[in-house]
DNA sequence: CTGAAAGCGCTTACAG
DNA sequence: CTGAAAGCGCTTACAG
């Protein structure tokens, strides 16, 4: 069977005690005894059982990352992230996806609990309340694109509005007046704030709304490319499009290629996140930068922290800024 | 602080050993007890704590998965599957990355173990020996993507050899005979084995072989890029490229736009992997199809097989046929 | 420097 | 149908 403790203190002729002491680098231990403790160890193949070890420290070395249906990527980038800063921290990862529905995080969530030191939720389409009532209230939290409003977890939300807005400004500055919009998927928080920023920056530029120019859209490349079909027909046509994020954006531009119509000259296009893929399509892909791994990354320290400093953590509410990635599908000249 | 199956049972006038049958749904409890046992239960707000259970149970229902590096879309694919699968079977996922070296994969496999009641290990850099002489012997393996010979685990490869072959066979069809290869990460199983694949094609066709037509690569955008540069300078020039992945064809497709070399008419190309934005380029990718979500789904049907049937669990090495995804960059019409 | 013992939160024969 | 008790593999005051 599996060798435990009581094993290697036994062959050891040393109490579990010392073993424990010894693996764990802590007390004083006599160089003699745990040369020879590890010797033993080694001998027998020990290895410490985390279960056992979390049992009596309360803590599990894991941290839990639920994902809303994954797909793509963004979330890849955003595991990627996770996972390198987790592992520095010394902490494993717990993955949980496809949840977008709010009985499925209520089953993610209880499953995880007690598994897992901290929680990160990346749920867009699930109000923060829900969250709230379903949380052990002493388990460390940090909300990734969630919808915030006076829940006491840490949070970290893109510039989505500023992103938005910031883009369409540009595209507004090469000229085009109208422009369309392939909004994101229905009750997004993300999506929801793109909306909201693309509609500010045609507000400020004087140019009223216009419902016929706000396509409905999933985050796909499908939503996008069928998007494409709808824009094409309308009359006159708009002269840019800006696509909720970059898979969208990526379905446009394969039907425009298809339809014949030439990007940038014909129809300029942009995205969002800039993940990695964008500049190698052609025309490269103008978008608003989005450094995804980052965002991974930067919650897993949030929440390192906030386990370690307990109780006398103070929550944050982190909005992390945008840039825009300019390439040639807005009509920008490549660069290098 | 946390309340716990002591609470309850002393709160319901109960023993825990009642207050446990009723949540594992075991063993003959009298109708009223259960209802006042779930009632006490909800009003405590309790959960059941799962490294308690582990360590009576002995078993985690937590599968472990070691990726190595991961990046792109082939990654978040083997995940996807992965995950929808494990939790049809209701277990978590733990996942882990990064890990192309040998220190890196014992140090993960020591960490994981004793937390898993299985392992999915993709490891195509790795010989694996290191992995047999690392493994607790009685934990359940999957390897996916490993040099195997003789081991005793359960195995999952895809048909590179096949794969790479029938494609390059399929440019041989298109009229070309001088073709070119991107090839893989060096030591890497998939890559070697494509090489392979191509070789053998040529070889069939009377096609010497030609070094100065296999050039380096590491399975990433950017090394495609490079590579076409390279390859535009060989005088003449192939008449068709086979990137050893997609993300290489990618990268390949976006230099070659850059040149002005029109594919698929001045330079067929073709990918392997078929990841799932292939398709979203123009031209529209060929590429050798794999499923790479039914790879991780796979993988974890296997290893909870393994799991139920314990010891006298049959071994089985899997090879996963891949198809041709013909498109238009070798020079196929657009399918619909 | 070291050990005996209690305890972490469960489950599971065993007895009744 | 139910409970007392041992045990899963560790850690950690406490005592010496």
């Amino acid at each position: 069977m599996r060798v435990t403790i009581k094993d290697v203190a036994q062959k050891a002729r040393v109490s579990t005690a010392t073993v424990s002491r010894v693996f764990n680098n802590i007390g004083p231990v006599e160089e003699e005894t745990r040369r020879r403790v590890l010797e033993t160890a080694k001998e027998l193949r020990y290895t410490p059982n985390a279960v056992g070890r979390s049992l009596s420290t309360k803590r599990t070395d894991a941290i839990g990352l639920l994902l809303p249906d994954i797909y793509g990527e963004f979330f890849s980038e955003v595991i990627r992230g996770a996972d390198q800063t987790a592992q520095q921290h010394r902490y494993h990862l717990l993955v949980s996806s496809s949840h977008n529905h709010r009985d499925e995080i209520e089953t993610a969530l209880r499953v995880m609990s007690g598994r897992v030191d901290g929680l990160i939720i990346m749920s867009p389409q699930i109000d923060a309340e829900i969250l709230t009532t379903n949380l052990p209230t002493n388990l460390p939290v940090v909300l990734l694109s969630c919808f915030v409003e006076d829940v006491p977890y840490d949070s970290l939300n893109i510039d989505n509005f500023g992103g938005a807005k910031g883009i369409v400004q540009h595209l507004l500055q090469h000229g085009h007046r109208r422009i369309a919009i392939i909004k994101g998927v229905e009750n997004n928080l993300d999506a929801e704030e793109r909306l909201r920023g693309y509609r500010s920056a045609l507000q400020e530029a004087g140019i009223g709304p216009d419902a016929a120019l706000e396509i409905a859209g999933k985050f796909s490349e499908t939503s996008g490319y069928e998007a494409v079909k709808k824009i094409l027909s309308l009359h006159p046509p708009p002269a840019a499009i800006f696509a909720s994020n970059d898979a969208t954006a990526i379905g446009a531009l394969s039907a425009l290629h298809e339809m014949g119509v030439a990007v940038p000259q014909e129809m300029a296009l942009a995205g969002f996140d800039d993940i990695p893929i964008a500049q190698f399509f052609s025309p490269t892909l103008t978008s608003v930068r989005v450094s995804i791994s980052d965002l991974g990354a930067l919650a897993i320290q949030k929440l390192v922290q906030a386990i370690h400093e307990k109780s006398n953590h103070v929550k944050q509410h982190v909005v992390i800024p945008t840039s825009l990635a300019l390439r040639e599908s807005c009509g920008c000249p490549k660069p290098h």
